[in-house]
DNA sequence: GAATCTTTGTGAATTTCTTGACAAACTCGC
DNA sequence: GCGAGTTTGTCAAGAAATTCACAAAGATTC
């Protein structure tokens, strides 16, 4: 199916065409040209042709894209059909937002347990699950097996306890820990989210448009 | 100092290099070449000197770079100097958690007000603000002038607000709610954070990785 | 202070990404 | 069911980003 190796520029836009293509979907529409798509992601028609190509043939001539059938596909390609066991380690703000308002099953993950350090905030209860202290996190995996974790700690204890967990068989990082972890690119997955990268380049764009 | 229009691609990079060189400069390391930064940050030398480039000669030859001198310059290159006003619009649980932990000083902004549509949540406090009701926006917007708005409301009334906030004077977007925002970049930058797409990226990698 | 070593800044080469162009294939209206 | 109109998939051209390579300049050693 996958023609060959998928750059990063395609990868981080298929999560928007996604997206783009739910919306369309849950209005009712039922076909779109790959030039009326362009026109509303602000993209080239080409570009998204030459995109889509990576993983198959899913258009037709004189008609464009089912719209319906095309969500389906990316929904397949990007995983989304899975139901992959996830777990948060670091149950303080960040992790506790995450937890209440991260819609796990729409992004091919299942939420399975919440982990603390902190024995104070362990055994309390957030978005259905009860904290569980680190101790637990062996036998827990070992029963369990999750397949991704989201660390929602100090950077200071991040990098140990990735390797930890990928000791315990973790295959992918979703990281907000204010650092970028090391892990093997062949066996372990990391998406870094730094809010405060984002809000830099805010802060450079408004500075740049208004020297 | 700006020799020619710079690409997104170093954009991107800026932060991380900041970043970096900040925790370099806080345990106390002087001096740093492109070799090793590269090797630490698994990018290449070349890609940082042209990176860097950009923007002024900060380094010797011989020497390399001075971390604290660089970290300064980059800190004035990405506006982090600057303490432009911000304010927070949607105060649930999303806008509560970004009043909480984000530290706007750090990135050159500085929070001056969080309002709601809500009159339940109105009135409440937050973060040391009392959230006001949109209402008051433009009084307030024409007493304070704030800068820059961070957008935490539902994505059906994001576009709508975004325009009476542009109206407003308001001039760039740290935009948290689900769409991307349409807006003139000559005179309004938009910053999207899609934690979905983040997400859906790392489901795509695990997914890649373990066919 | 001379010789060697290190490292930058930069022009050119290379690689990667995006856009343009068009034949082939399908739709739609009559 | 025919002809005009659309739109795809793809190859090639063009643009952009990254890497290479090296002269020039300063650091370091003896």
């Amino acid at each position: 199916m996958q023609k060959t190796s998928i750059s990063e520029s395609v990868i981080r836009r298929l999560p928007r065409y996604y997206r783009f293509l739910s919306a369309l979907e849950r209005i009712g529409q039922e076909r779109i040209s790959s030039k009326e798509l362009a026109s509303q992601l602000g993209l080239t028609a080409s570009q998204i042709r030459q995109d889509l190509n990576c993983f198959g043939e899913f258009g037709q001539q004189g008609y464009g894209y089912n719209i319906s059938a095309l969500r389906k596909q990316l929904k397949i390609i990007i995983g989304l059909e899975k139901k992959r066991s996830a777990i948060i380690v670091g149950a303080g703000n960040l992790g506790k937002v995450i937890a209440a308002n991260i819609d796990f099953e729409s992004f091919g993950f299942c939420l399975s347990g919440i982990f603390d350090i902190d024995h104070e905030i362990c055994g309390k209860e957030i978005a259905g699950f009860t904290v569980k202290h680190m101790s637990e996190l062996l036998s827990f995996c070992q029963r369990e097996k999750p397949f991704v974790a989201v660390l929602c700690i100090p950077q200071e204890a991040a990098q140990e306890t990735a390797d930890t967990l990928i000791a315990l068989g973790i295959k992918g990082f979703w990281n907000f820990s204010h650092c970028d972890l090391n892990a093997d690119p062949e066996i372990t997955q990391v998406e870094n989210v730094h809010l405060g990268d984002s809000l830099m380049m805010l802060s450079y764009r408004v500075t740049k448009n208004n020297k």
